[in-house]
DNA sequence: ATTGTTTATTGGTTGAACCACCCAACCAAT
DNA sequence: ATTGGTTGGGTGGTTCAACCAATAAACAAT
């Protein structure tokens, strides 16, 4: 057995200017620090976090990207509202900092209500290409249901031929990435994924866009369900512990 | 009549790093970088453009968190799929570089066949705060028709009382508040909107998820007709001029 | 052939300096 | 009293030169 297998994800050390977004972050969702807030200026900020000037700009850079600040040259750093302007990315970063179970359930009812509406145009649209690539990954050894299901996914938007869904579905995909062994790691689970791709490749072949809608619906508030169950399950076992 | 009136919005200077990003993010989304690729390092690009380091750095913050390219310590630069791994900022980005009907419509579409199920969900769990804040707005005189019309959704979407409906509305009110004007330019448009507005709000004040959907539904696939019309015409009058 | 070591390359961070821009305060002209 | 011009201090944007830290590739030892 491999070290990679053993310990599923190599470290990564975070880098320093991580560690100040992380911390700015961190204040600005939990309220400690209010919309249209003046922060102190890069050079004191520095001082503060001990660090060079230039790290904290890099830490500017993510934190104007996550649309959480807004930098206006010669005036100052602001503070914005990130119920107003945040993109996903800031719920990827508060997923990592804090793996609550709103958060994630958020997420999962946000799914079973979005990505059905994409299998249903993937149905509509696909060309015979999609149908193909489906078939090959739907078929394939050599590869954990949790690749398999995140391609399956992935192949499905991407038949849209709408961009938006493509890209839309990256988000699910990229979290489903770091917590789909909450919903693999029980075998029944893989098996009622195994039935979802055979019934969900017959829906977009025949060109089915409600059948493919109502698949999809199924098996995402299968997911769901199962997905909070475990973590209710797992909430008792470490209630119990100390 | 104030400046702002007259000129829309201010001007901005973009900052170099932004250049930066916009070049390589263009060979990047039209191909002539393929995924997979070395990137030269730092040092070499800083050579390149012709600027600092540091600025290249900052650059690369901002490619890193559009899930462009992938930064190894010790190793280089490398360009990801951004069809697997892009975000929504991508596509906010590739319609700045290139406002073509495409992403338009690509855009208006998604929204058509999403938003709805964010109606349903917020008819389903308002709160009488919810649709007093909706009211309010409603009511509110002076307000254009675009900022109303954004801020009925994102009450609507915050009805939801789920953290990934509320953000992902942003990306569509980003969008619509650079974008808006090819609908509300039309004064009959507006007045539909305003029809909405009423017909929303009673389907929530109510309680009928499927009624807000379906009014949610129809007000959008008019609009994504209204504005597709729109962008037709704009560009057969560009057609003729030359 | 495998394993440990060295070395060159590359990203990460630092410190000091200068440029570009915004703002507030003040002044001058009307 | 209002408008337009000037100035000075503070702030973000960029530069330069150097060093630290991680990686990969070449090499040496076994």
């Amino acid at each position: 057995m491999t070290a990679k297998k053993v310990f599923a994800r190599p470290l990564t050390r975070s880098r320093l200017h991580e560690e100040i977004v992380s911390v700015i972050q961190k204040k600005i969702m939990d309220g400690s620090i209010a919309p249209g807030f003046k922060l102190p200026p890069e050079r004191e900020m520095a001082e503060t976090f001990n660090v060079n000037r230039a790290t904290v700009r890099e830490a500017l850079r993510k934190l104007e990207n996550l649309d959480l600040v807004e930098i206006r040259h010669g005036d100052g750093l602001y503070v914005k509202n990130y119920l107003e302007s945040g993109n996903f990315d800031l719920i990827k970063a508060a997923l990592n900092m804090d793996e609550s179970k709103d958060i994630i359930s958020n997420i999962l009812e946000a799914r079973s209500s979005v990505v059905p509406q994409i299998a249903y145009l993937a149905a509509k649209r696909r060309t015979a290409a999609d149908l193909n690539e489906l078939k090959q990954v739907i078929l394939k050894k050599d590869m954990t249901m949790l690749e398999r299901d995140i391609k399956v996914h992935q192949i499905i938007a991407r038949a849209t031929h709408n961009l938006l869904c493509t890209i839309g579905l990256n988000f699910f995909n990229q979290v489903f990435r770091d917590y789909g062994h909450l919903y693999f790691d029980d075998e029944r689970n893989a098996e009622r994924s195994r039935e979802f791709h055979e019934e969900i490749y017959e829906a977009i072949k025949n060109q089915k866009p409600e059948d493919a809608r109502r698949i999809m619906k199924d098996v995402l508030l299968y997911a769901e369900e199962a997905v909070k169950t475990n973590l209710e399950s797992k909430k008792a076992k470490k209630g119990l512990k100390p």
